[in-house]
RNA sequence: GCGGGUGUAGUGUAGGGGUUAUCACAUGGGCUUCCCAAGCCUAUGACCCGGGUUCAAAUCCCGGCACCCGCACCA
């Protein structure tokens, strides 16, 4: 009776997620709740790392970094639009209680409407016969639902909002950061931290929660040429333009034929790619699509999202969008935010890369999730985001072999935190412990590390080792240390 | 939000009105073991929550919550 079921790889990460602290989902001593997920002991340090590679790849930019809270008076967001537009006007059937957004019921009754308002979906209702699409009863119930959290009159001036984006943060404080930037153009500006959004159905684990990691770059650049820097990248990148065929090039051709709209796009549309890659997506899994016209934000005129292939599903994980906040920000609060430049005074155009931190987490475990021939599992993570870069394990807990290990142990952590120790249970299991969280060495001492001070070093992916001085690793490291790089393994026996 | 399904140790599961609630893996302790979840001994650990029916509910019914699938939604 039992149905054959091929467990899914986002099935599989989920149980490994819970079962070795990854993540899991919060509150659920008091019966959980919906979109929110606690990131455990595993979870955390993958976490930290993804975001640790992409703040550095916006430091080598010269971005500046920025801490806004999270807490935001109605002003802001009325300026920015999201208190008219970051919302749904639904509607609901007074007789079978069907609720659904106002356009569906419409659509399906021939109108073309689109509705901003609360009035105006009441008033098209009034006019019109709109029907239930399950019971044919007809509508008379409009209201709306508010994507945004928020606390009413919690703040000096009225009701305090949730930030659904951390870029606003960025955008009040432009003429500030930009005159640290001592007035130049382009400059972007980097920004981590949460986000919250009310989703009706959060699903999905970390892909749709309501609170949310997110990492945002605000690249001001001249509303007219919209430039960054000559592209040097020649990476190939899989692009999927509006309404069209997808296609494989890099971005300096795609924007000389016109594909991507600026050089500043295109520039961070490969950045993101290769940021994406360090992270551990894999390239054959990632591609940048083109937002069609009706799926833009509010804000944007133009969009492109990374995309990663989770089982067969493409799902957002960076978007970049073209958009022009600052107009907004200047007309509603009086306060100038244009630049001084050789050809005048401009306002700055936005390029915004957007990152939601963890669907690249769980994008990178899915991505990363491998099965030996023998069952057992291995995160092929690269190095410098595994939580733990070595694991240091004595081959017995006797004849010295544990005091050693624990010794090399403590001089390998003064230099790199992120190493665990371990000498519970037989060596294998050890290893295989190690290989299921994506730890990438394994250092075992044994008995011939005691006459002459040589430890194994164990490659995670390829399950070889080779011998070498343990002060070799205790003074040159273990990330970036060419004496372990991959290519030393390769001819060891298994 | 709608419809359907599911909820039993950390994980995966068996059972299905009265059971000391099954099994495996994992976990702690011990023995053994000089390199890949080995073996032996031992210990800890579970019926999602609330109400109802019943002499008796983990089991049946109702409600809630969570998760999964489809639809809708995704600024």
């Amino acid at each position: 009776m039992t149905a054959e079921k091929t467990e899914s790889t986002y099935e599989k990460v989920v149980e490994l997620a819970k079962r070795r602290g990854f993540f899991w989902p919060s509150f659920s001593i008091y019966g959980g709740e919906a979109g929110f997920y606690d990131y455990g002991p595993l979870g955390v340090m993958l976490k930290d790392n993804i975001i640790r590679i992409w703040k550095e790849a916006y430091l080598r930019e010269n971005a500046l970094l920025i801490d806004t809270p999270v807490l935001v008076p109605r002003a802001v967001f009325q300026a920015s639009g999201h208190v008219d537009k970051f919302l749904d006007i639904a509607a609901e059937c007074d007789k079978c209680h069907l609720r659904q957004k106002l356009e569906t019921f419409t659509k399906s009754a021939g109108y073309e409407e689109v509705f901003d308002t609360v009035e105006s979906g009441l008033s098209f209702v009034r006019d019109n016969v709109v029907k239930c699409t399950n019971c044919g009863t007809r509508i008379t119930r409009v209201y709306d639902v508010r994507q945004m959290f928020f606390l009413p009159d919690q703040g000096s001036s009225g009701d305090l909002f949730l930030r659904p984006e951390t870029a606003q943060g960025i955008f009040i404080n432009f003429k500030i950061l930009n005159n640290l930037f001592r007035g130049k153009l382009p400059m972007a500006v980097a920004q981590t931290g949460k986000g919250f959004r009310n989703e009706i159905a959060p699903r999905q684990s970390l892909i749709r929660m309501r609170e949310f990691n997110m990492c945002e770059v605000e690249v001001f650049v001249h509303p007219e040429k919209k430039f960054w820097a000559e592209i040097e990248y020649e990476d190939d990148i899989t692009i999927c333009p509006r309404s069209s065929q997808p296609v494989t090039l890099n971005a300096r051709e795609a924007v000389n034929s016109g594909i991507i709209s600026s050089n500043a796009m295109g520039y961070f549309i490969t950045l993101t790619q290769q940021i994406l890659l360090k992270m551990g997506i894999s390239r054959d899994r990632l591609r940048f699509r083109q937002h069609e016209k009706n799926e833009l934000a509010h804000y944007s005129f133009d969009s492109w999202d990374a995309e990663a292939e989770l089982d067969g599903n493409w799902i957002e994980i960076t978007g970049i969008a073209d958009r022009n906040d600052l107009r907004n920000h200047e007309k509603t609060s009086g306060e100038s935010m244009s630049v001084s430049t050789e050809e005048g005074d401009i306002v700055p155009s936005v390029i915004e890369p957007a990152s939601g931190v963890d669907r690249i987490v769980l994008s990178v475990l899915m991505h990363s999730l491998k099965t030996r021939e023998n069952g057992y599992t291995v995160l092929s993570l690269p190095p410098d985001v595994a939580p733990y870069h070595a694991a240091v394990f004595p081959l017995m807990k006797k004849n010295g072999m544990d005091q050693l290990a624990r010794k090399i142990f403590r001089s390998l952590s003064l230099n790199d935190p992120c190493v665990f120790y371990d000498e519970s249970g037989s060596i294998g299991k050890r290893y295989a412990r190690q290989d299921e969280v994506g730890t990438p060495y394994c250092i075992t001492i044994d008995g011939a590390s005691l006459e002459d001070g040589t430890v194994t070093i164990r490659e995670r992916d390829s399950a070889k080792q080779i011998r070498i001085a343990a002060e070799e690793l205790i003074n040159h490291g273990l990330i970036g240390n060419p004496s372990i790089s991959l290519d030393k393994f390769k001819n060891q026996p298994s």
